[in-house]
DNA sequence: CTCCATAATCTAGCGCTGCTAGGAACACGC
DNA sequence: GCGTGTTCCTAGCAGCGCTAGATTATGGAG
């Protein structure tokens, strides 16, 4: 039996070596020079190797995606428990947020640019996820009042996202960005919004 | 001297031709099937042709998405002129902001996602790209107080960006997207923002 | 009207992509 | 030591963006 075991325990490695090899390359060159190719010449096996372990390139882009929700939640994580009170920590939570994505662009782009097959939002999704959402759900109930937390969770998610898109693609000046989240967070901070 | 003006004239109304053909084409089947043989095939020319008008495919979703800017801003302006108060103009400029978003998914690609080569926010900036701009200048002036009414607009417009995006994505769900957006109108307009 | 230079267009091909069938090489159980 | 079953690689397919060079159409001159 530990001769499966071994065999397995080798898989499990070269998996996980695919996936690092992949996000390093996405990295340091941009997803366009992660060809399968170059891919499997990295992790020295051919490229059918790779087509073994995952069912397309796609789902290697979704591996490394899962493995940036798990870094993003412990990163939102430390951030938002380093705070004093609840105004800091959805500060501290959104700078984390804004660095993250500015610093890691390919990681970023796996999670929420290129098409990956993740249930987002249902009892499937996975944990690191699940976990990176808690902590927007977190940071924000305090300002919630008689909102639903997790609604306005996803809703300040977006406002973030959709600062770090913009200005990442240069779609908005990168100058006085900082007032721009302060901005933000002026707007989700200051008033309780009941709608409707 | 009349006969280079014709084809002056010819070559502009191809240069068009090609445009929409791109523009449908992603539309009905998506970016990704817009190819450069697919386009020279229903354009009834050949691929040649497309890079006589075109430096590169790059180019021509370009073209596309400046068409999509100009659309966006008409759409833009006709909900927030046809507003009573400025808090109901701004409420109708995010419904048909997202709505845009939502119904031209291509087209938004375009715009925001693909990579394309536009100058944003600069002095070359596009009419195009600045008339939209402008509608949301304008749309949240009115909530700006003592802050730029500029930078608020850029806020305010990644905001929608990013609900606009998560939600076409599957990100977040499409399930109470209305009470996300009242949400992030009324962070935006129950009080004056005035960070630092 | 014919000829010819020039301009416009097409054919064919390059190097690349994601992906896979079929044969070669290996490791394992006896 | 040897069959057997698994693992792996070589080689190739169809399609991609893009382009050099041959081919055809066009418009002015004689």
């Amino acid at each position: 039996m530990s001769i499966q075991a071994r065999k397995e325990r080798d898989r499990a490695q070269r998996e996980k070596l695919i996936i690092t090899a992949a996000r390093e390359l996405a990295e340091a060159e941009g997803w366009d020079a992660v060809t399968t190719r170059r891919l499997a010449e990295r992790v020295e096996y051919s490229q059918p190797v790779l087509y073994s372990h995952f069912k397309g390139k796609d789902a290697i882009t979704t591996a490394v995606a899962l493995e940036g929700f798990a870094d993003m939640a412990a990163e939102l994580r430390a951030a938002r428990t380093a705070a004093g009170d609840p105004a800091d920590a959805l500060a501290r939570l959104s700078a984390a947020y804004v660095a993250f994505a500015d610093q890691r662009p390919a990681l970023y782009d796996a999670m929420f640019s290129r098409k990956v097959n993740l249930p987002f939002a249902t009892p499937q999704t996975p944990a690191a996820l699940r976990a990176a959402f808690d902590e927007f759900v977190e940071a924000v109930s305090p300002h919630a009042h008689d909102t639903d937390a997790a609604l306005l969770a996803e809703t300040f998610w977006a406002a973030l996202h959709g600062l770090a898109m913009l200005m990442r693609d240069g779609r908005i000046p990168r100058e006085h960005h900082d007032l721009r989240l302060a901005l933000l967070l002026a707007s989700f901070t200051h008033r309780p919004a009941s709608p409707t």
